[in-house]
DNA sequence: AACTCCTATTGAATCGATAGGATGTGTCGC
DNA sequence: GCGACACATCCTATCGATTCAATAGGAGTT
């Protein structure tokens, strides 16, 4: 019984050949002698030698896998559907073109240090601040990537969705149907907000509010904001916030679905009715907000196409036939029983 | 602008060092000279060095990622939420570890065949049957392994969930309730039952389901199975087939909670009540199950423990602190509204 | 000036496998 | 009996990095 390391100078050894015969056997049966073939592979299986896998990566060049490079850990990632449907469509092209998929969280809460433990032949990077210092690292090692939930950039390929759209659309919606006071309950944009502003799909939500908001004479000022982890839980925490004090908003309007299942959550503890008193809108229509009650109004973003067209961007990069093409995905309102007007 | 490929020795030459200085440059300072390392890190930077991380990995002998070997394709999979469910419990433990995960499907529809192209420290086999070649392969390799919803097996580390006594229970209340004409929908079993018999949880939760015909005076005979893969849609489809005919079942018993929600898709559809006609269960306890309407009765596996236990066994076999430990899991019944008596 | 000691640095081996070109052996034809 | 031609097999370089053991050089001591 060996010590389940046994390599090809072991085989080639047990066998009386070359190690050359012994990749031959595997690799190329034609350029070898039935015969030897045979004695090649007793003595393998004997051994119970395989070929390994980094040594034969190392050799090729490539590893027939592509990382996911998350912005939080993968307790927490995979916590939201939202990452989940993503992987999804990433998964049914790697699947088409016989890749294997590596989820890489952030080493000691760094992104940056976890690219050098990710064997893979590129990258696909999920919501990240495209001038952080991971894009700059990954062209200067040469690995193809392509930026997801990000900022359109020169030289790098990416998939976006048109948040400012989306967020322009239920905002409007919502002050279409009467409503002054919103609230908006965004995500938790890091700490650099004050020194760098926002950034990414949550900027461009927030713009989109803007937007809406300027047809009606109001202002970001005239809403209440509160910002926090994307979780249920922290969603009706904040919501809980929201509402207290004077003149609470008669309209949330949530920028992920899973914040809205708790901005929902709370209204309820505090037996204020959705949508009766209060309306409640999400971002993303997971599959779960037509199965929430109430049924969520929300933006719909294509989550798997999106996924999918991230993994066709990457592995054309992989082989060098594309040119750093841009994609933007449409978005569309979902009106469903969570929104009312004003009472 | 180099063309992204810079090696160890080209930093080396470009320094005047040897390929060791750089090597120590970067990973042990405090050998080499302050004045030296700063030469050999401006080089680098230059070229747009940085150490290769398939180098690092063949000569460390690690990868610093575990692998989950998956009985379907990364499309098929991750639309089944029980499976991000399991992934977020590997995941929590490869956060605090500081493992990356590589999800490998099968490759040409072979699991097998997936196994010499993961570059990975160990497995996490899901839902295989332990005697398909799969286990002989990676004991061979000497490569760690740890069996979910599968066979335990001696020699092999495993996480089980009590399926037995959960389908037992589960049975046993729907006749308890008074329901007689009782239809299972069972997951595909794949092609080699009639050859092989049933494997795994789905044989111990059929096991289940008969213990408890038994105590009535029932057999498995008496009750109309169906087998589908594990989707909504197919779910949907077969219900409509196991409520034509005479005496169409009065409660469906499905052994996955997405193949229940299914069978409510159906049962809607042809107009019958649910629970008022025909009582629905499901197993698993997904989140989405208490969302659902009617909210459904299921039986509750740990899904999130047993991922964290798979990958704890699996980091320690790494390390080879652990002797094939086993753990069964419990599990319980939930009764929600998918259930009443017969009309 | 010679000797020791220490430190920065290097050479070579190792991790495993692959593949292009060279070599050897055997058979066939003339 | 000798040259040509196949075919099987082997040698060696390569993929990139790490690391142990060895060396060169300089500083310090007597």
């Amino acid at each position: 019984m060996p010590s389940g390391k046994a390599t090809s100078s072991d085989v080639a050894a047990a066998a009386g050949v070359s190690r050359s015969a012994v990749s031959f056997a595997f690799n190329n049966p034609q350029r070898i002698s039935v015969a030897t073939r045979e004695r090649i592979l007793a003595a393998a299986e004997e051994l119970g030698y395989a070929p390994s896998t980094l040594g034969r990566m190392l050799q090729a060049g490539t590893t027939g896998s592509i990382g996911v490079l998350l912005p939080q850990g993968l307790g927490r990632i995979l916590e939201n559907p939202y990452y989940s449907r993503f992987l999804m469509g990433a998964g049914q092209v790697c699947d088409q073109e016989g890749y294997t998929l590596l989820l890489t969280p952030p080493l000691q809460d760094s992104v940056l240090k976890a690219i050098p433990y990710a064997a893979v032949d590129g990258f696909i990077v999920c919501g990240l601040e495209a001038d952080r210092g991971e894009v700059a690292e990954l062209t200067r090692r040469g690995i193809p990537f392509v930026l997801i939930d990000s900022d359109r950039l020169e030289g790098a390929p990416s998939v976006e969705v048109d948040d400012r759209g989306g967020a322009r659309e239920v905002a409007r919606y919502l002050l279409d149907l009467g409503h002054r006071r919103l609230a908006v309950l965004s995500m938790d944009p890091g700490a650099e907000v004050p020194v760098r502003g926002y950034r990414g799909p949550l900027a461009r939500r927030l713009a989109g509010i803007a937007d809406a908001l300027t047809d009606f004479g109001l202002t970001m000022a005239d809403v209440r904001l509160a910002e926090v982890p994307v979780t249920r839980s922290e969603g009706y925490r904040a919501t809980v916030g929201l509402m207290s004090g004077d003149e609470p908003p008669t309209a949330v309007l949530a920028l992920s679905d899973v914040l809205a299942y708790g901005a929902v959550d709370a209204l309820q503890e505090l037996a204020i009715k959705v949508p009766a008193e209060v309306s409640v809108t999400g971002f993303d229509d997971l599959a779960e907000s037509s199965w929430f009650r109430p049924r969520l109004t929300t933006v719909r973003q294509p989550i798997v196409t999106k996924g999918r067209m991230a993994a066709d961007f990457l592995i054309s990069a992989i082989r060098g036939e594309a040119q750093h093409p841009h994609q933007t995905l449409g978005t569309s309102l979902i009106v469903r029983e969570s929104t009312a007007k004003p009472a």
